[in-house]
DNA sequence: TCCTTTCGGATTGTCAACAATCTCCTTGGA
DNA sequence: TCCAAGGAGATTGTTGACAATCCGAAAGGA
């Protein structure tokens, strides 16, 4: 008898390598443009170079790292300029999604929505970890939000390569002191426009959003370079 | 002294295997699904099996291969369902993409695309090889306007990931006869709104030309099922 | 006849050693 | 003091051999 598909479990040490890496990257452990060194993570992780380039290699198709032949790779690090682009890329592909959100959640779906929402007032109601509301609590909406849009190929772009860059940058860039506020306000009324299965407005109100979160990471660098 | 970035050209062998295979995939020369014998590669490319295997690890990572641990590897093959999904999302994107290229191209990037439909007038005049227009034609019309639109990480995204993907299978779901004259005239107006400067009316041109594209597919497939 | 089991053969995963290349420090000169 | 050339050391690229795993064919029983 076959327990339940081990091929699942089974992985093998490249896989086990890749896992670790892509985490230690997109949790920003490793900061971008840092070196990678084959031999220092072979040893760390106790397996042999073999595997550990192969994870390596799974990375640079990625986007993850970038490898200049013969002198290494680094984690791959975006410029203010790529940031912005990447926002612009995700305001018309979370609109979308939000559009599709609204046309194809189910009941349950919103109900689980509302409740995230609920736990974010609570953390947003004591104004100290704000950080928390934005860092994590932020992508958990969109996540839900993306995932029930029901198209997989979508959910797939933005939650599994998209957002991995994103992550990166989230500790960098922190938000002004009144973004939270404004952010859980916007999330409320986009959850409610989806609630009333307003596709048009639901991907109207994501757009705006993210362009209004867009826009504040750009004031924030035009005052970071009148101080230098 | 040293030449020009000798980086770019002294490839390493799994680079130029990479290289190879991607092209193999992408221009259909190996059909989706098939499996991949890292032995047989490896003697017909002349490499060992390290660099050929990093090389497939990097495929991996870009999704144009799957791989299952211990049962080897198969050129990844998208379902119908998965390509009507990248549809629906080439549909946004590009629809973006257009309307930053009515906003940002050169007046000499707007005469280049009106060659290129000229090119095709020429070609889509004679009906024998519509099939040459729509397969690689068409591909280049949207080529250039995604390149115009001065989004780097955009046309990264649709050039260098997503057409990969559509590429595979644009010799499967084949045009019907009357479409080529139809994406010609639909090519024809977009480059107008370009040339006009106005994105609004370029992206909702693209978004129509892409879903007529589309609904094209949706048909065939409708008329082979009740064929069966 | 069909299903289960078992056993080669083939394929993938891993390792350790060797070769090629780059980086950085040192040295010498202007 | 600065710059260029050279070399030692370290790092990456490559190979071949060995181990682990899977697939399919043959054998046996119901």
């Amino acid at each position: 008898m076959i327990t339940s598909d081990p091929r699942a479990t089974s992985q093998t040490l490249s896989d086990g390598a890749f896992e670790r890496i892509q985490n230690a990257i997109i949790k920003g452990q490793i900061a971008p443009g840092t070196r990678i060194s084959e031999q220092y993570l072979s040893a760390t992780f106790g397996i042999g170079r073999g595997p550990l380039r192969e994870a390596i290699r799974r990375l640079e198709g990625r986007r993850l790292v970038v490898r200049i032949p013969h002198a290494g790779v680094r984690v791959a690090s975006l410029s203010y300029e790529e940031l912005i682009e990447l926002y612009h890329v995700r305001e018309a592909l979370e609109g979308m999604a939000c559009r599709l959100a609204a046309q194809n959640m189910t009941d349950a779906d919103i109900a689980g929505l509302r409740e995230v929402l609920a736990m974010h007032e609570q953390h947003s109601g004591l104004q100290s970890n704000e950080s928390y509301y934005q860092q994590e609590g932020d992508l958990d909406i969109h996540y839900l939000i993306i995932q029930g849009c029901k198209n997989r190929t979508l959910s797939e772009m933005l939650c599994g390569d998209l957002y991995h860059l994103l992550r990166m940058y989230r500790y960098r860039y922190s938000t002004t002191p009144k973004r939270p506020q404004q952010a859980f306000a916007e999330h409320h009324r986009i959850i409610q426009a989806i609630a009333d299965r307003d596709g048009e407005l639901a991907e109207m109100l994501m757009r705006r959003h993210i362009s209004a979160s867009r826009r504040n990471i750009e004031q924030r660098m035009q005052e970071s370079k009148t101080h230098e």
